[in-house]
DNA sequence: TCTGGGGTCCTAGGACCC
DNA sequence: TCTGGGGTCCTAGGACCC
């Protein structure tokens, strides 16, 4: 038996968050929007039943934009962009706190409403998904707009599709015709549309490698496809060099995974204003043990024990240092990750502020039916 | 008045063991 | 007064993604 040509689509939510957030209020629909910041940006309900918004003019903070409608993304605003910037180009765009519970439910419906007619589906986040329609029936451009269509009926709300032989490929096409989109594509139409495209829509070609190849001429990924591979092996190493020549080429044998372990689970924050080891002994105290304590509560929620405690600290210049402890019994409960973050913490120098800290827990066991032994809290970093 | 929070994967070096 | 490889575990940093 010949192995059939793989179908592989990946569908992405348009704007999700906001696009969530415009079904709750409808009387946004068309006006600039961007989701971020925090519950004081929450919209207030008046006497008469009207509702009162945030404006971006008003933010002060050190938040980012995670989501823009497309009337604000036209004003020049979008994700990643901090919210102090994007309100000098859009002071009118209504701001809307982030609700992840919202977001999550309605991720939750429109998964089930795409696995009722293809089951094979790899989670890559809260609004984005591979599916393999390999073996389900049906005509490919079909079969696409079914699944659209279930995913409107099921939300009110509208993705994108691309499908093609393989993640990479499909994961390119589903931004080529954004919002409401759908892409089918083949091997034979890579030179005509894929190869015009910058080498930053590969999924994988970030910002450094994007300026790394731009030094060597290469900006588009035909330009990619047709690069000495010598030269790239030069200055990107074997692995990655010989990754970005398959990429080009439209190469990928990834299988979709429909399954995974979690890695790691990790609580940080960023700080209203920078704080110094000395000086602001006692609020970073306060911010530690709560992270350890919220970050308890995610490892026991999920049925993890940790061998591994990381703190993360990011400094006022930006620069970020972790430290690793590695605990001979795995631990889940808040005094212990807080005694392993406290001697992370001593082999680093506090000199300079900080802007952010974190607490991460990787090297992780299902919990078993054993409890793990609380250890009693000691030290006197940050106590 | 730049630049969030939660993740994955990769690299490179050192310790330690056989 | 020279010096093997292979494997595992661990640490720290960095790129990248949603």
């Amino acid at each position: 038996m010949t192995a059939r040509a793989r179908r592989i689509a990946h569908l992405d939510m348009d704007a999700f968050y906001a696009s969530v957030e415009l079904l709750h209020y409808p009387q946004l629909r068309g006006q600039p929007v961007v989701i971020g910041g925090g519950r004081d940006s929450a919209p207030e309900q008046l006497p008469d039943g009207s509702w009162r918004y945030a404006r971006l003019r008003d933010y002060v903070g050190r938040g980012v934009i995670t989501t823009a409608t497309y009337e604000a993304r036209a004003l020049g605003v979008g994700s990643a962009m901090g919210m102090m910037k994007a309100a000098k180009l859009a002071p009118d765009a209504v701001l809307l706190p982030v609700n992840f519970d919202r977001y999550r439910h309605y991720s939750r419906l429109f998964k089930a409403a795409v696995a009722a007619i293809a089951p094979e589906i790899e989670d890559r986040g809260i609004d984005e998904i591979y599916i393999d329609l390999t073996d389900v029936e049906g005509e490919t451009e079909a079969l696409a707009r079914r699944i659209k269509q279930a995913v409107r009926d099921a939300t009110g709300l509208s993705c994108s599709i691309g499908v093609t032989p393989n993640k990479l490929l499909s994961k390119i096409c589903s931004d080529l015709d954004k919002p409401d989109g759908l892409t089918v594509l083949g091997y034979d139409e890579i030179p005509a549309r894929i190869w015009p495209l910058a080498v930053r829509k590969i999924n994988g070609v970030g910002p450094k490698a994007t300026d790394k190849l731009a030094a060597l001429g290469i900006a588009t990924i035909g330009d990619l496809a047709a690069a000495d591979p010598g030269l790239l092996q030069q200055h990107f190493g074997h692995h990655y060099a010989g990754w970005l020549a398959d990429a080009a080429r439209g190469v990928d044998t990834r299988e979709v995974a429909t399954s995974s372990e979690t890695k790691s689970i990790s609580r940080e924050t960023t700080f209203e204003r920078d704080l110094h080891a000395r000086q602001d002994r006692a609020a970073l105290s306060a911010i530690l043990t709560s992270l350890c304590e919220r970050l308890a509560e995610d490892l026991r929620r999920k049925g993890y024990v940790s061998r591994t405690i990381s703190i993360k600290l990011r400094f006022d210049d930006f620069q970020i240092v972790s430290r690793n402890v590695t605990v001979p019994q795995a631990v889940d409960d808040a005094a212990a990750i807080l005694h392993a973050a406290r001697a992370g913490l001593k082999r680093v120098g506090l000199e300079r502020r900080l802007r952010l800290l974190g607490v991460r827990a990787s090297t992780l066991e299902p919990r078993g039916a054993a409890p793990v032994a609380a250890r009693p809290v000691q030290g006197e970093l940050f106590a």
